[in-house]
DNA sequence: TAATATAGTAAATAAACTTGACAGTATGAT
DNA sequence: ATCATACTGTCAAGTTTATTTACTATATTA
């Protein structure tokens, strides 16, 4: 019995990286939702999966958003309101601030990353834990290759 | 002489995947602004892609982005009216309308292929095709796991 | 042919993002 | 030391994008 073909395989890579990480981003919402944490907007979720490595700076989350800092500030101010993140000025740098997870933000982080484990966990299952690795390390190349070109840019 | 480690190792696969797209978005969006398509909402780039390779019902572009249809519908309607889209009735049901490209819309759709080529290419000459295959056959997995949940929780 | 479901539209509202102007803090060169 | 400049973030207004609620038109089923 042949594996039906779901994925089309002239699909191009952005697409696929597209749908991909729509499977994490609906499995984290959906346990998000049914845990009671169902005022996180969009890209909160990766504000706070973020953050459950240990504080960030408002700058890096602006960088990695990709949006202007008057975005990335207004995301944080509405997760600060709903009580999911703290901000705190940096003492080095008073002009910085670091935002930190509270003790609800931590809650849901805690939910989202179990969320995400589940799909880890089936998709080494279905491609076994080497192809996982490979993959990362292309997809960290692609990564490295936006970040050259940036840099090119820029200078 | 040691790759300095620009992505750690320890990133969650959500935040490679949106990190890779970036390098795709930003390689796309940037030679589509050279070439004077420079009013394609976001969205956009994603019908645009996948209207490339043929037409597409609406329907499926509003299953594919993951909005409301209402906002599909509107998306649609910007980018006819910015002359990138036509849309047509299918005859079989007239409920349903197809979305194909106009002139300008192909024109920018190989604008944008080309960009996404140049992104892949340079993705094989660093990590090899052979590393690329795999990687898209993990994606596809993925892929394949969200269909499973959804269908898992409609029935 | 009535009842129900499907595909999309319309208008109002809300959420998210951007632009432009600004205040506070650090840095570096006199 | 102090002035000029750059950096980090905020404020307010305006635009874009998406959702909600309600609706029309076509198809399907009983």
């Amino acid at each position: 019995m042949t594996r039906k073909a779901s994925v089309p395989d002239d699909i191009s890579i952005p697409a696929l990286l597209r749908h991909a990480r729509n499977t994490y981003g609906a499995a984290m919402r959906e346990a998000l939702e049914r845990g009671g944490y169902d005022d996180i907007p969009k890209n909160g979720l990766y504000v706070i999966g973020a953050l459950a490595l240990g504080q960030v700076p408002l700058a890096q989350i602006i960088r990695e958003l990709q949006v202007t800092k008057q975005a990335a500030g207004q995301l944080v101010d509405t997760l600060v309101s709903r009580g999911y993140l703290a901000r705190e000025v940096d003492p080095e740098d008073r002009r910085r601030l670091t935002v930190t997870l509270t003790e609800r933000g931590s809650a849901a982080a805690s939910v989202q990353a179990t969320a995400r484990d589940v799909i880890d966990h089936e998709l080494a299952e279905r491609v076994g834990t080497q192809k996982v690795r490979h993959a990362r390390s292309v997809l960290a190349a692609l990564i490295d290759i936006g970040a050259d070109r940036r840099a090119r840019n820029d200078t």
